[in-house]
This record gives C-alpha cells, sequence and structure tokens, in this order.
DNA sequence: CGTACTAGTCTTTTT
DNA sequence: GACTAGTACG
C-alpha cells in the first residue's frame, strides 16, 4: 500500500502528471494541498527529481509552513532542500543576492505601507501636491496597481499626458521611485516587480533560477496578480513544468491586484496543459455545499463545477434575525458557550467570520463577557504599533544607514531634545550634498547653522550610540543588540515614566519582539544559517496576521472571511450578513458589477468553511463608524433556498418593527451616495466622546484587536496594596535597589515614587513596576 | 522645544 | 467610535 492509495482518481492524475504545465482546479476543500504534498512527493520518489529542483509557492507563511511540515513527513530524505516559500519571500532571497544589479544594496530595507505613506508625504510637499484633493492614500494605491500591472513610472507617463490628475499621480511616482531608491528601501510592491525587473534585464541570473527550479508549483493561483504572473511566467519559461492550482469561485483579491484572467486564461497561455478538476469535497455537509452551490452560481463567467461530498445531508444551516447587532454577538457568543457545556464542540472547533475587522470589537466584548477565550487575527498588525515601529527603526538605521526615514523617526525618540529646527538643518544639508540625512549627522561641524552648538553635541552622541550598536552588531547576538537598545535608549524607562495609559501594554509588546527576536536566533541556529539583522528584518515585514495562528490553543477564532481563506472549522459562524454590510456599501452602489460578484465569492468562501455546522446571523441595527446604520437581510442570504435554513429571513426589504421615522430616514441616509450629505443629528458631537472616554476606567476596556497571545494576559492593573510602604527600601528588575518616596493612589492604580541608588527618582505604577520589598 | 487640544478622516478586504 | 495629523500655546 502506498501513500497515493488514499487518493481519489482526480487526485491521482493531478499528482501523476509531472511535465508540463498543470492546471488543477481545486474547489473548496477538495484537497488541493494533499495534491500538493504528494505530487512533490511523488516527484522526488518516483520522478527521479532532485528536491533541490523544486519550487512550491504560496501566499502566506502559514500555508509555506502547512505545507513544509507535510511534505516533510511524507518525503524521507532531502526535504528541507525543497523551496517552499511565499511570493515575497521567495523573490526578497533572489534580490539579496542579485539587487546590486539594479543599483540597490542587497542590505535594503523592506517598507510597509506606513512607511510608504510618510515617503508619499515627503513626495506630495517636494511636488507641492494638495493633499487634501489628492491624497497620500490614493496616490499610493494607484502607484499599486500599476505595479501590480508591472506599469513603470515612465509607461504610466505616456498616457497620462492630458490628464491632469494622472500627471500628477505620474509625477508622484517617479518622485517616490526616487526617494525608495535613494533610501535603499523597497515597497511591498517593488519586492515583486524588481524581481521581474531583475530577470529581465539580466539573462543570465533569470537562467540560474530556470535551471534551478525545472519544477513549480503555485498554490492559490487565483489570487496572483499580473506582475505574479510574470514572475512565473518567466522562471517556468524553460522547463515548462509548471503547476498551478487554484479555485476561481475563491478569487477574493481583486483590489490587491488579482487577476481573475490569470486562472481563467491559463490554457489560452499554455495551449499543452493539463486540465484536472478536482470536484469532490471532503469537508462539509451537503446542505452547506447545497447552500455555497447556491450562492455562487448566480456569478457569471466562471469555470464550471460541481461540488459533491459522501458526507450526509447534515445539519440544516442555521439562520437567526436579530433587532441590534450587540444581541447578534450576545447570541453567538451564547451559542459557543452552549455547545461548549452540552460537549458538542470545544472552543477551538468554532470561528466567527465577519466582513470588516471593526465588527470584531462587539463579538469581543460578549466573549470577554461570557468568559469565553477567544482570538481575534488581524486588525492592527502587532508590528504597526509605534513602541515597535520605534525599536524596528533603531535596528533598521544600526542595519541600513541610508533608511532615512527610519533614521528620523528615532532621533529624537525618546526625547532626547533634537527638535525640527535641527532636523530640518541636517536634512537641508544633506539634500544640499546629495547625501543621506544619517551621513549628515556625522558631519555636523560642517553645516554652518549647527557647528559647536548645543544641538550638534546631541546629534553627535546619537551618531556615537549608533556606531556602538554596530560593533555590538559585529561582535554580540540579535538579543544582546535589541537589548541594549532598549537599555542605552531608556526606551522602556521612558514608556514608565511617561505615565501613559496603556505604557503596561506597550512593554508587554516590546517583550514580545524580544522574544521573537530570541526565537528567530533560535530557528536560525537549527537550521544551520546565521541569523543576520537584515535577516529579521525581512522576516518581520513579511508577516501576515494569519501566519500567527495556530491550532493549538483552545480558542474561538475570530476573523475576516479573507483571513478565513484556506482554514476549517466544524462550526462557523458568519456575522453581519447585511446588505451594506456584506455585500459592502461600496460594491452595492458600484456601476461595476465586478465587486459584488468578488462579494459573492467571499460569501462562497466563507460557507464553504464549515464542515458540519454553520450559522448565518443578520442584525438589523448595527453601528458603523459612529453612525447608526439599518441594512435589509443580505441578498447572499436571499440566494440560499429556504428548505436550507431553519429559519427564514424577514422578508426583503421591509422595515416591519423600526415603526419610528428617525430610523426610517437613517435607513434611507445609509444608502445615499454622498456620505457628506448624512445628517449631522444623529452623529455622536466629539465632546460628548471624549468625556465619556475619560470617564471608562481602563480596566473595563474591550481589548480590542491586539496581538494573539497578549489577549489573555492580566487586563485589569491590580488594586491591591502594595506590600512595601513610604521608606521601604525596594527592589525594581532594571532599576536595582532604591528607597520608597511615597505612595499615591490613582484612579486605576497605586503610583509610587522611588528614589533608585543607581538611577535616581522614578514615579511608577505599582502594578508593572513589580517591586519586591528588600 | 514640548504639550494639549482640536478637527478631520476613516476601512472593505492585505502580502 | 477611534485614530491621526495639525496647530496653538506654554
Amino acid at each position: 500500500m502506498s501513500i497515493y492509495d488514499t487518493l481519489n482518481e482526480q487526485q491521482k492524475k493531478g499528482v501523476f502528471t509531472t511535465n508540463g504545465p498543470v492546471l488543477i482546479l481545486a474547489g473548496a476543500g477538495s484537497g488541493k494541498t494533499r495534491v500538493l504534498t504528494h505530487r512533490i512527493a511523488y516527484l522526488i520518489e518516483h520522478a527521479g527529481v532532485s528536491p533541490w529542483n523544486i519550487l512550491a509557492i504560496t501566499f502566506t507563511n502559514k500555508a509555506a509552513g502547512e505545507m513544509r511540515s507535510r511534505v516533510d513527513n511524507l518525503v524521507g530524505f532531502g526535504s528541507e532542500s525543497i523551496w517552499v516559500a511565499t511570493f515575497h519571500s521567495t523573490c526578497v532571497r533572489i534580490l539579496r543576492r542579485y539587487i546590486d544589479r539594479l543599483g540597490y544594496d542587497t542590505n535594503f530595507t523592506i517598507y510597509d505601507t506606513d512607511d510608504s505613506k510618510n515617503v508619499m508625504k515627503e513626495v506630495c510637499k517636494k511636488l507641492e501636491i494638495d493633499t487634501k484633493s489628492l491624497k497620500e492614500r490614493t496616490i499610493l494605491s494607484a502607484i499599486s496597481s500599476a505595479k501590480d500591472e508591472l506599469i513603470s513610472p515612465a509607461e504610466y507617463e505616456r498616457p497620462a499626458y492630458g490628464d491632469y490628475m494622472k500627471q500628477r499621480i505620474a509625477k508622484a511616482y517617479v518622485e517616490y521611485q526616487t526617494l525608495l531608491k535613494k533610501n535603499n528601501a523597497l515597497d511591498f510592491d517593488d519586492i515583486i516587480v524588481k524581481t521581474v525587473e531583475l530577470f529581465k534585464n539580466n539573462p543570465d541570473v533569470l537562467e540560474s533560477y530556470q535551471d534551478r527550479f525545472k519544477y513549480i508549483m503555485v498554490d492559490e493561483y487565483q489570487d496572483t496578480n499580473t506582475a505574479q504572473f510574470e514572475l512565473i511566467r518567466l522562471l517556468a519559461a524553460k522547463n515548462r513544468n509548471l503547476c498551478v492550482v487554484g479555485d476561481d469561485d475563491q478569487s477574493i483579491y481583486k483590489f490587491r491586484g488579482a487577476n481573475i484572467r490569470n486562472i481563467l486564461d491559463f490554457e489560452t497561455v499554455y495551449p499543452e496543459a493539463s486540465v484536472i478538476k478536482l470536484e469532490q469535497n471532503y469537508r462539509s455537509t451537503q446542505n452547506i455545499l447545497d447552500a455555497a452551490n447556491a450562492v455562487i452560481k448566480n456569478n457569471k463567467g466562471r469555470k464550471d463545477k460541481a461540488l459533491w461530498t459522501d458526507a450526509g445531508a447534515g445539519n440544516m444551516v442555521h439562520f437567526r434575525n436579530f433587532e441590534h447587532a450587540r444581541e447578534e454577538a450576545d447570541y453567538i457568543a451564547g451559542d459557543i458557550r452552549k455547545k461548549k457545556r452540552e460537549l458538542i464542540s470545544d472552543y477551538k472547533d468554532c470561528a466567527v467570520l465577519y466582513r470588516t475587522n471593526a465588527q470584531s470589537r462587539l463579538l469581543e466584548e460578549s466573549f470577554i463577557g461570557l468568559n469565553i477565550p477567544y482570538n481575534v487575527v488581524g486588525g492592527v498588525n502587532f508590528y504597526a504599533r509605534r513602541e515597535i515601529k520605534d525599536i524596528l527603526a533603531y535596528l533598521k538605521t544600526i542595519d541600513n544607514g541610508r533608511d532615512d526615514l527610519a533614521v528620523r523617526r528615532i532621533i529624537n525618540v525618546p526625547k532626547r531634545g533634537i527638535g525640527a529646527a535641527s532636523i530640518n538643518r541636517v536634512q537641508e544639508y544633506a539634500d544640499r550634498n546629495g547625501i543621506s540625512f544619517y551621513e549628515a549627522l556625522g558631519q555636523t561641524d560642517s553645516i554652518p547653522s549647527l557647528a559647536g552648538g548645543k544641538a550638534a553635541k546631541k546629534l553627535k552622541d546619537f551618531v556615537l550610540m549608533i556606531r556602538s550598536f554596530r560593533t555590538k552588531l559585529e561582535f554580540g547576538t540579535l538579543e544582546e543588540l535589541i537589548t541594549d537598545v532598549i537599555e542605552t535608549t531608556s526606551y522602556v524607562k521612558e514608556l514608565e515614566a511617561a505615565d501613559e495609559e496603556d505604557a503596561n501594554d506597550r512593554i508587554e509588546n516590546i517583550d514580545e519582539l524580544i522574544t521573537k527576536v530570541v526565537s528567530f536566533e533560535q530557528e536560525k541556529e537549527e537550521t544551520g544559517e546565521k541569523a543576520t539583522l537584515s535577516g529579521f528584518l525581512e522576516e518581520v515585514a513579511l508577516v501576515a496576521d494569519i501566519d500567527g495562528v495556530s491550532g493549538d490553543d483552545n480558542k474561538v477564532l475570530l476573523m475576516t472571511l479573507h483571513s478565513a481563506k484556506g482554514l476549517e472549522f466544524s462550526h462557523v459562524y458568519l456575522s453581519g450578513l447585511e446588505d451594506g454590510v456584506f455585500p459592502s456599501y461600496m460594491t452595492i452602489n458600484s456601476d461595476d458589477p465586478s465587486g459584488l460578484e468578488e462579494e459573492r465569492r467571499l460569501a462562497y468562501v466563507g460557507i464553504t468553511r464549515a464542515k458540519e455546522d454553520l450559522t448565518i446571523t443578520y442584525a438589523k441595527q448595527r453601528m458603523i463608524r459612529g453612525e447608526t446604520q439599518y441594512n435589509p437581510v443580505s441578498r447572499f442570504v436571499r440566494e440560499i433556498p429556504e428548505e436550507l435554513l431553519d429559519n427564514k429571513p424577514t422578508s426583503g426589504y421591509s422595515m416591519s418593527g423600526a415603526g419610528n421615522w428617525g430610523a426610517a430616514a437613517e435607513y434611507l441616509d445609509s444608502y445615499k451616495l454622498n456620505k457628506n450629505e448624512k445628517s449631522s443629528g444623529m452623529t455622536a458631537s466629539k465632546p460628548k466622546a471624549v468625556a465619556r472616554k475619560k470617564e471608562t476606567p481602563s480596566g473595563n476596556k474591550p481589548y480590542i484587536s491586539r496581538s494573539l497571545d497578549s489577549l489573555t494576559k492580566g487586563m485589569p492593573a491590580s488594586l491591591e496594596a502594595p506590600e512595601y510602604g513610604k521608606g521601604d527600601r525596594v527592589r525594581h528588575i532594571k532599576f536595582g535597589i532604591g528607597t520608597v518616596l511615597n505612595i499615591e493612589k490613582d484612579t486605576r492604580d497605586y503610583k509610587i515614587t522611588v528614589d533608585f541608588d543607581e538611577y535616581g527618582n522614578k514615579i511608577m505604577y505599582a502594578a508593572f513596576a513589580k517591586l519586591k520589598k528588600v
């Protein structure tokens, strides 16, 4: 009995068709990862292919990691030489070797969206673009779309002739790229674009990779954009052993440039391609599949597919109506608790999906209320937090002094008395001499307006500090470096002293960052690689929200429908099924029906996540961005045959029950195209909002979209009286021994003033100072 | 130079 | 409702 015996006929065909282009159309839950991993095993063990010659590309690190471990289990020997990676990390690895051919340094930095926005701000200032009428984000997304389509600044400029707006964007595009290059930085899109550029301009480099990657596999092919398509096309051009796996019905990243034509036209580009359809679903019950099929069949221009299953009909799809989104959240939390109590399911078998991240808030409140453990995937990215970005900016500065953005971010963080005036003088000097900001910092003596002054001394100190960090980096570990940065800059100390409400959270985040550095080093040590600073920064830049999720914790998962793609759960809750929320307001009002089709595919993805039990919920009334909206039941629910549902949706658009004019008026308002016309009467006034914020004790504040494991950690600050009193000698983990000068009861905690023997007076909160009486 | 407050914006989805 | 950038002030 071989490992291939458990595959069905179609899956076998996918595994055994090893040569030439192969398109595998894999419906939801049809075992595509199994096919991919078995195919890799087959290539190595039966087709005589060296693991070294295999490339498998995915979209997320999580998917890559899963594929890697599943292949490890199948293949006895040599699986570590298979290149399994995401598009972005693959390209970064190639660029780290060859990007000097494009005039960048190989230790380039990767900019996230935040960084890009800061660059664009500079661009706009320089080009005197009025950011009121043309927003940075608008320009950036235009540039991003251009890059997705491999349109260079020069190419963008040509057809822009005559269109003033486009001309401005074209100018900004040129300037933006110049600035990025000056900073030796790439944005997300550049990572792909520059690799394609590298291959096109350097046939020798391309050929070396073509010879290496004789067999290429691409997962989630329906989500590739034109740049990614081109990258793959180039790599596969010589050997043409390209196997792509995807499902056009699950293409949900058009907004990110995904081109559904890549999968629909595969056979046109590769006429000799074998096409294999996987239609047997191993995940869901028939009722769930029927619901999914009923929804998706309303889309036009899709490849014909008919999913079927051996599993029985199963439960009916549950549908629940609610007056208010709060009731919806309470119901979901309560239902999960009930299932847990009745041993129908455990927490980790349940997932709650929603269209927008903001919807997680109410759900979190309900989960906290019922003491149900949960994780929120996504929301505010861990690496986007201020304190994390600050520390990373130090590391970036140490790694790549040409990254002006990073240097300027931290030059006065924590405060060291370097103000805007000094910074501007340095910048002017740098611009005039065509050098980087950091380089200019080392030449303060040549800057007349600064030389000899107080500021010059501070700037010099900064440069000296960075230099000493660099020495540290040469001789020590990354862990030593990061702790040294935090110590030397007194970053954590300043946070503690700043007496901010969320200082505790921030310090925890920094600790978590240190943990990540440590585990990065351990990981590298295990694989025998060198743990470089660039390597760490790169890994950090390329993580996706979903990457950190593991099924190990027994917690309910809350996430957007987008994040849920590729996952499966026994019990799935699809919340907020309202026209205006899902499908979103934007797509309903658009003339272009393709947006609505994409939303429908998203609904299809959501429904097919469920293995045995699917609950769909609707709330008539919901607060969105501070405004109450009244929405009808989602059209997607109405596309599901009523006999599959255990409750009938309230009929269409009727407003039964909402018998008041204000509500009706607002309902209409929410359908107006121009948001600015909305009545102001219903909107909460600003002062009120501020006042409320102050009343709310921080301890009761729901923990919103925080990094995954910090969610469960001690939320309210302890209000127990400290074990020490005035005059006692105490020990602090960082500041050592000191004398307590004062203890003051604050609204939420005890404020302790300590005179440390070595560090002097510090004011800190008892809850996180963790002082010990000595 | 640093702060405290205000006004405006926002998100639909993310590598 | 939450966040942020910008500004007026000390």
